[in-house]
RNA sequence: GGGCCGUUAACUCAGUUGGUAGAGUAUCUGCCUUUUAAGCAGAGAGUCGCGCGUUCAAGUCGCGCACGGCCCA
């Protein structure tokens, strides 16, 4: 990173001129009495109360634009709380600090101390008594007018990102908001915030590929958690009969416009309840957190106008696949017919799994992903999945090949999965064993044998529902963003140059 | 994994039929004490993503690679 241009030189060099005079490019003296909006609220306030002489404010924050007069400049800076003028006047500040200002630059960290005034155009703006270098810039901000807007330069510097364009400053609050809406929600209703490894012996808890790691002292494999299910549903069996985790999960996936490496969940579960009880309460919660995070319960995603307002549908899988879908009822209990029609619809269904027999479940769950999950903009629960493709999950009383599991859809996105969970341990034994055949039929994403997780069943646990939600999707649906990578601070990028290389 | 598109100054972008690189902003110098993308005058700034090839000549054409974006699986 030793690049340079001519513009960082011109730095370097002002540099060396500061230091001769001896100036603390790096001080950590300012003393910050208030912020931008503290400024700006006492204005509000009273108004007539507030002059160019007192009261005095000492206000820190980052140069972004600077017009110079000569003999005195406007400057534009920001502090977290929002952006204010200064004027900055050399009969005022005096000679000294007037010429340390000239030397300073867009992008340098300022103290100003002074009271405030309206300008011509009835702008209210700080006027200096002081001003200090807080911090240096040594490299140059993109223009101010176009920004930043090269997306992997975006990604890759993130901090120049948040400095440069205000709504994405804008998606990170709010994302941090719908996280600290949806704890207090879940802390609210006695649910106990938990954390259980996220280095795991045996993955499971969902059907994905875990990344691999080694513990050196101990000699033994560990998995990066691809769902902490497992974890909390011993914590039910422990007595802890309402429990949430909120925390990240790693699947080891490709990575597209919905898929991040690591990727942010909420896992909650509550003993004596159905899933029933889980879709009320989500779609509570989710409403809570719309209002409160942005205000409505209307929000809009990529075109779409999206009710989080009305009550929200809830369908039969199978109904789904037929009304939405168009697939004849008499092909979904066929595993050949079934085939058969997705190979009309050019749909290959054994190439993810890598299994030769796929089972009708995961035929089924295919062809929904691609017929009707896209149509489910306006909020929806599709209910009663497969047994085969849901082995955590508790079997319908009435239908022994579904089970009591629903997934919540809004704006062609899975957002939510819960269910009813399984706590028969031979029943739960039996399900592990199908899946443990079904890898090494050849699916990778099959679950492990987990004998510790039966055993603890086998101790019993209420009866529980349970679910996931997927927060980065959450927070795409809230801000009305495409890509998973404008929620994410920091997505995954592949390195610039293939040779940077980490023994 | 496949397809399409992109990569040119610090940033945002032009660059025609292959003929030695352009703008705006930013930067630097000078002037300027109420600007709002300030103004005026002048100046500097490029490994055209990387490599190979075709050609008298490549930012431009071809092949390969890297990174990124979108779509598909």
């Amino acid at each position: 990173m030793n690049e340079t241009n001519d513009i960082v030189e011109q730095r370097r060099k002002k540099i060396e001129d500061l230091k001769k005079e001896n100036i603390n490019l790096f001080p950590n003296d300012f003393i910050v009495t208030s912020t931008v909006k503290d400024v700006l609220n006492e204005i509000e306030k009273a108004p007539d109360s507030i002059t160019e002489n007192a009261p005095v404010f000492a206000l820190a924050g980052r140069m972004m634009a600077i017009n110079r007069f000569g003999k005195a400049a406007f400057v534009r800076f920001r502090d977290r709380t929002g952006y204010l003028q200064a004027y900055i006047r050399k009969d005022r500040v005096g000679d000294e600090a007037f010429s340390l200002f000239k030397k300073l630059d867009i992008g340098d960290f300022i103290g100003i101390k002074g009271g405030m005034f309206k300008t011509k155009t009835g702008e209210w703006t700080q006027l200096a008594n002081e001003i200090k270098l807080v911090c240096k810039a040594i490299r140059p901000l993109p223009e101010k007018f176009h920004g930043l807007k090269d997306p992997e330069k975006r990604y890759r510097q993130r901090y120049i990102d948040l400095i440069m364009n205000s709504n994405v400053r804008d998606i990170f609050v709010k994302r941090s908001k719908i996280v600290q809406e949806i704890r207090t929600f879940l802390l609210k209703r006695d649910f106990l915030e938990v954390e259980t490894p996220m280095m795991q012996p045996i993955p499971g808890g969902a059907e994905a590929t875990p990344f691999k790691t080694y513990h050196n002292a101990l000699g033994m494999d560990l998995f990066l958690r691809i769902a902490p299910e497992l974890y909390l549903k011993r914590l039910v069996i422990g007595g802890f009969e309402k429990v949430f985790e909120l925390n990240r999960n790693f699947r080891n996936e490709g990575v597209s416009t919905r898929h991040n490496p690591e990727f942010t969940m909420l896992e909650f579960y509550q003993a004596y309840a159905t899933y029933n009880d889980l879709m009320d309460l989500t779609e509570e919660m989710i409403k809570a957190a719309a209002v409160n995070v942005t205000g409505s319960t209307l929000i809009t995603y990529n075109g779409n106008s999206i009710d989080l307002g009305r009550k929200w549908l809830r369908m039969p899988l199978l109904k789904a696949m037929e009304e939405i879908g168009g697939i004849d009822p008499s092909l979904l209990d066929d595993r050949g017919k079934l085939l058969n029609f997705a190979s009309s619809k050019g749909i290959n269904i054994t190439q993810k799994t890598g299994a030769k027999n796929v089972c009708l479940g995961k035929i089924i769950a295919k062809l929904f992903d691609i017929l009707v999950e896209p149509k489910l903009i306006q909020p929806t629960y599709i209910t009663g999945y497969p047994v085969e493709i849901s082995p955590l999950s508790r079997k319908s009383d009435n239908d022994h090949t579904l089970t009591d599991r629903f997934e919540l859809f809004i704006a062609g996105h899975e957002i939510a999965n819960g269910f009813s969970e399984l706590n028969d341990p031979d029943d739960q034994k039996k399900r592990f064993l199908q899946q443990v055949a079904d890898r090494e039929a050849g699916d990778e994403e099959a679950h492990y044998m987990d004998e510790d997780y039966i055993k603890a069943l086998e101790y019993g646990m209420p009866p529980t529902a349970g679910e996931g939600i997927g927060i980065d999707r959450l927070a795409m649906i809230f801000t009305d963003s495409a890509s998973i990578r404008e929620v994410i601070l920091f997505p995954l990028m592949k390195n610039e140059k293939n040779d940077t290389i980490i023994n």
